[in-house]
DNA sequence: AAGCGGTTAAGAT
DNA sequence: TTAACCGCTT
């Protein structure tokens, strides 16, 4: 995943970091691991679909990171991932034939009764539902905290996101995994613990850098992307016997990405794949230009504007950044409506099957393992844009959110909002000042004075 | 020295 | 699942 190596790399540039430094700040996180970290503790309960508190135990981790955020009074602003883009259709791929491996594997071991190797399995088998990522978006709506579900990667999301930082754009992403560097992120943190301590890499200390080594003088975000580039990543296998190391000394050796290109093609010759310079091309393309939401506009963008000449250079052929979409559909999609599994709203229960729109986008996480039978499979190859006709479907049951431009649905929880602030006590004492009108309050001062398990309708 | 494949431990409570 | 680590190979 990722780059391969790059952060070992960087290592000379990782600082530790406390999440307060960015206090009063917007901060960028990647919705998904919290996800997935928070899911090893009921990995069970989700994998088998049962009911429970337990089986909600994801989200009370995901609030207690935010809670601490906004303890430091940092804005959090959560980035979903949202379709595949057909570069990466191969990666997505295999991760789905692993997962239906591990599938198999945990009912061979329930079988035998092993309940240890199963839990186990079960935490290897985890992957995150449209319906658990549902769930945390209407939590995040009703309380009021920023997010937005990308048209495609993440990664380039936050990018965009980061461009105007002075205007209110993003100071810094959270992450788990991946490298955002890539896309030219200013400031990554990297492992932030339940305390808010990480590690960070400021993209703007490493560029004109010459104290440290490696030194990357003289490189700008292009040549350091070019040399993610080359030294393999999700969407473009290295060249063989390059890694991230020789990419490095080539980059800066002819610090020029066409010229290390025709050396390349000059030294090794029969050895480079014949796609290669076409994929290396377009995977440049994706790291500065992927397709990106503009909430302002409300359109799909590219993180940055495509210039006409490098369209001419591409043939008119920008589809490898995944389809162009009307601001409609991307609007829909990034509000979190949209079921990315089966492109159907969420709250349309009542919708006819027949009305179903085809499962032509697949949803970047997959389907959790007990849906992967009932569900159809997505040929990735197939996967077309949605016409604004088909989406429809989409006013009829949610007419008012839609027309009125509001982007509020109204919640139909199972569960009560999580509250395990690791600062209750002084929130506690801010609730009580103030007039305990939602069910939030109510349940979070319950919580803070020792009642537990308060559901919503008993609060309310 | 760098690449590459295989193994391992962490993550969450 | 992924990053980190180790040891063999180029």
């Amino acid at each position: 995943m990722g780059i391969k190596d790059l952060l070992r790399f960087m290592k000379p540039y990782v600082e530790p970091v406390d999440i307060k430094k960015y206090a009063a700040k917007r901060v960028g996180i990647d919705a998904y691991s919290w996800l997935h970290n928070g899911a090893y503790s009921c990995s069970m309960e989700l994998c088998l679909n049962m009911e429970g508190d337990k089986m909600s135990q994801y989200l009370n981790y995901y609030m207690h990171r935010i809670n601490l955020l906004r303890h430091h009074n940092i804005s959090p602003l959560l980035v979903f991932d949202g379709c595949n883009i057909p570069c990466k259709s191969l990666t997505e791929q295999d991760r789905h034939n692993k997962r239906k491996g591990n599938r198999d594997l945990v009912m061979a071991k329930l079988k035998e009764g092993n309940i240890n190797a199963a839990t186990e399995m079960f935490q290897r088998a985890i992957s995150i539902t449209p319906s658990m990522a549902h769930q945390l978006i209407e939590i995040l709506k009703s309380e009021n905290i920023e997010f937005v579900v990308a048209p495609y990667e993440a990664d380039a999301q936050f990018a965009y996101s980061t461009l105007d930082v002075e205007e209110g754009g993003i100071a810094a992403v959270i992450l788990e995994d991946s490298d955002l560097l890539a896309c030219g992120c200013s400031s990554v943190v990297f492992k932030m613990d339940r305390y808010g301590n990480g590690e960070e890499i400021a993209l703007d200390k490493v560029l004109g850098s010459v104290r440290r080594i490696p030194s990357f003088l003289d490189f700008d975000k292009e040549l350091f992307a070019g040399m993610c580039g080359l030294a393999g990543c999700d969407f473009l296998p290295s060249v063989p016997g390059i890694g991230i190391s020789k990419a490095y000394a080539l980059v800066s050796k002819y610090r020029n990405l066409s010229r290390v290109l025709s050396m390349l093609k000059y030294e090794k010759g029969n050895q480079m794949p014949q796609e290669y310079f076409k994929s290396f091309k377009e995977a440049c393309v994706v790291f500065h230009h992927a397709r990106i939401y503009d909430a302002d506009s409300k359109r799909l963008k590219h993180l940055t504007p495509i210039p006409e000449s490098l369209v001419n250079e591409l043939c008119n052929e920008l589809d490898f950044l995944g389809h162009e979409m009307s601001s409609f559909q991307a609007t829909a999609i990034a509000q979190g409506r949209l079921d990315l599994s089966t492109m159907k709203p969420f709250n349309a229960q009542l919708t006819k099957p027949s009305e179903s729109l085809p499962h032509n986008l697949s949803f970047k996480q997959g389907i959790s393992v007990m849906e992967q039978e009932t569900k159809p499979k997505v040929n990735v190859e197939e996967r077309r844009c949605l016409s604004d006709s088909s989406l429809k479907i989409l006013i009829s049951p949610l007419k008012k959110n839609i027309l009125s431009g509001d982007d509020a649905i109204p919640a139909k929880r199972s569960s009560p909002i999580p509250n395990n602030n690791p600062f209750k006590r002084q929130k506690k004492t801010l609730m009580v000042n103030k007039e305990q009108s939602s069910v939030v309050t109510q349940v979070e001062v319950l919580r803070s004075t020792g009642v537990d398990c308060v559901s919503e309708q008993e609060s309310g």
